[in-house]
DNA sequence: ATATTATTGCAACAATGTTGCAATTGATTT
DNA sequence: AAATCAATTGCAACATTGTTGCAATAATAT
């Protein structure tokens, strides 16, 4: 089995997800530390963190793929289907760990992850609307 | 005001939706009618085409980006928030216009619309499992 | 038939993600 | 502390997806 290591380029990038409340795309990551490593590192770092459960992979209406830490309390396995926010205007995507959705699906679907993304302004951009 | 206009390419378009079950991408919309037109012209296509509401934009857990042809029964204004399957084994997206999520969201978020994709093993494929 | 303007083709660019392979480095063992 | 093994990295090159400017074309209204 793979072991798995800890390098420098692995450690700056969990930090910056330590820092940050928003979920974060490879470039916004990129950008903070592109002296430490290279830019393909920080793909393979990702892969990595989302294999192993520690980050997760968002994708909003757009397209645009971010990641955020998980904040799962020791469930052994876990699907992330808490929603996501992706705000319009300054296009932030937030995790809102307690909005999940409920639906009803034919059973002859095994569902094995959700994606449950909404989109629109978040409070912040809308206090400052004025 | 913008005229719509309805071109060789654009009835192409279409009548490729009318065929398809599932949800298309650019790149599999675009080997159907290479000898029409340009790559670049799909696209544009298919942004008039969800500008319009004719076609709705689906985005699944990787990132991929399909479109799928609206079925509203008149309404207005309409948010696509019915849920979307994405089988992991054929890959194939298909809407699930019955299945719509019910959530609750602290009122200062304004949403405007709704990403809710499901991944799993679609009825097709669980039975040519054996 | 003509005029208007939405649409297209082309070429060039930009952003994002992937792959192979040799070099490096973290963790483990001696 | 040095040697060993394999995970990780850097680099270069490539693939895919999507965008833009502009001149040419074609769909609609008059």
């Amino acid at each position: 089995m793979k072991t798995t290591r800890n390098t420098t380029a692995k450690t700056a990038v969990l930090e910056i997800f330590g820092k940050s409340k928003t979920a974060l795309s490879h470039t916004e990551i990129y950008k903070q530390i592109e002296e430490i490593c290279d830019r393909v590192t920080v793909y393979r770092i990702l892969d990595r963190l989302v294999n192993d459960d520690i980050v997760h992979k968002i994708v909003d209406l757009d397209g645009t793929v971010k990641y955020a830490k998980c904040h799962h309390h020791a469930q052994r396995v876990h699907i992330h289907n808490h929603a996501h926010f992706s705000c319009e205007k300054c296009l932030e995507i937030t995790c809102l760990e307690s909005v999940k959705p409920s639906y009803i699906i034919p059973h002859n679907y095994k569902v094995n992850d959700i994606n449950f993304t909404l989109s629109g302004i978040c409070p912040n951009c809308s206090n400052s609307n004025i």
